[in-house]
DNA sequence: TGACGGCCTTTGTGATCACAGAAAGTTTGC
DNA sequence: GCAAACTTTCTGTGATCACAAAGGCCGTCA
């Protein structure tokens, strides 16, 4: 006899879908930081039982998008700023080296995308739209750099921004600026000329700024 | 009714146990590449069931410590050559960095005890003992790096030794020399003087001289 | 000899439950 | 009025089960 019949809408693979969709909202800040969730209300929210929720939690938390405690509640991080200036280092040692990877390779097709983008990421700007910003700015670096073709690097690129998803929010929601993107420009003039000392620069300039937020 | 009793000596965080053991014996290279392990099996090593060996795996599959196939099912990784080659660029990035911010704090009392772990490396080469020569290994760079004060950085380069364990198994098993550990003194040497450049020179020489062994 | 097909076993997935410890709310005592 | 003690609720943990699909095994047929 079937005791636990299965809602014949159900899909596949419910951990992983509540996964990513629990992922995708940390990365792009829509939570702030040490904002807590329970597995219970996670399956709720996703129609699924607390075995599946706690498996996607998990995974989040070795990943680092979700904390712990001693006592097993979960959490999103609130990162010090000690930890904040290690993983603004990390993404500067990573991501200048997959914009370098990328550069031979960034064709006139690549260059227009993230050109289209970054228009996109000054309108979020303009508005004020702290989420909208995160995920723009996020997909054009993750634009250039999958032409790098260099999958683990990206995906360890991908947990740092998956840590500072919900701090990320909080800066740039307190901020007020109105300016477009400059270092991104910086970034597509340097792919155009094919200059590499400057993209490195460009990048890790624009990659570290975040930090200048705190110090004010 | 209690109809399924704990036993009365189970450590509690049953999950966490395995998952500690499991690490360990991946990241030292205690199972070659591809080797496939089931949930059923864990359970019965560790005496658990399914749900704490599930999180395990889970935890470490989201390290990149075990690959699970489109059916779920779980086994070590097995490397590709552009794959290792991204690993290792990955552990140079990252390790220089951190040796780096090693170098200020470093003192007698931890270049001793590099020294003394170092003796130990030269003896597991001498015995041709692969594992032990990882463990060692991995214990002198972990010591290192540990003063750099920089958990995210550590947590990064160790996460980056875990995927490569069972390659670096295959890898030094079929090595067959004995020369001691000769970019170790380097380090060493430099951290003595307080050579910074010499520092990073040596350090991403010691960590990207693997990849040669790939080319013979 | 080799490939196809059917059967049985193995294996991961998800749901549910009992339990223990923590947290929060309530009452009591001074 | 306030803090301590008690009670209730909340929450993660681990065990067990039903199920489906994948893998492996063996026999049959061309």
């Amino acid at each position: 006899m079937n005791l636990h019949p299965r809602p014949l809408d159900a899909n596949p693979l419910a951990h992983d879908r509540v996964y990513r969709q629990l992922r995708s909202r940390i990365m792009h800040g829509d939570l702030p930081p040490g904002h807590a969730l329970t597995l219970r209300g996670i399956g709720k929210e996703y129609e699924v039982s607390m075995t599946p929720a706690r498996e996607a939690v998990r995974r989040l938390a070795a990943e680092g998008a979700l904390t712990m405690s001693t006592s097993g509640r979960i959490s999103t991080p609130e990162l010090s700023n000690e930890r904040i200036e290690e993983l603004a280092a990390l993404r500067a040692l990573i991501e200048v080296e997959l914009a370098s990877r990328a550069l031979p390779r960034a064709h006139f097709a690549l260059i227009e995308r993230l050109q289209t983008i970054n228009n996109a990421v000054s309108e979020a700007v303009a508005h004020r739209d702290a989420v909208g910003y995160i995920r723009t700015n996020l997909e054009f670096h993750r634009t250039l750099y999958l032409r790098a073709q260099a999958p683990a690097m990206l995906a360890m690129a991908e947990t740092v921004w998956l840590q500072m998803g919900p701090t990320m929010r909080a800066l740039y929601g307190r901020l007020r600026r109105t300016e477009p993107p400059h270092f991104h420009r910086l970034i597509i003039a340097a792919l155009r000329a094919g200059d590499e000392p400057g993209l490195r620069l460009a990048v890790r300039t624009d990659v570290t700024q975040g930090l200048r937020m705190l110090a004010t």
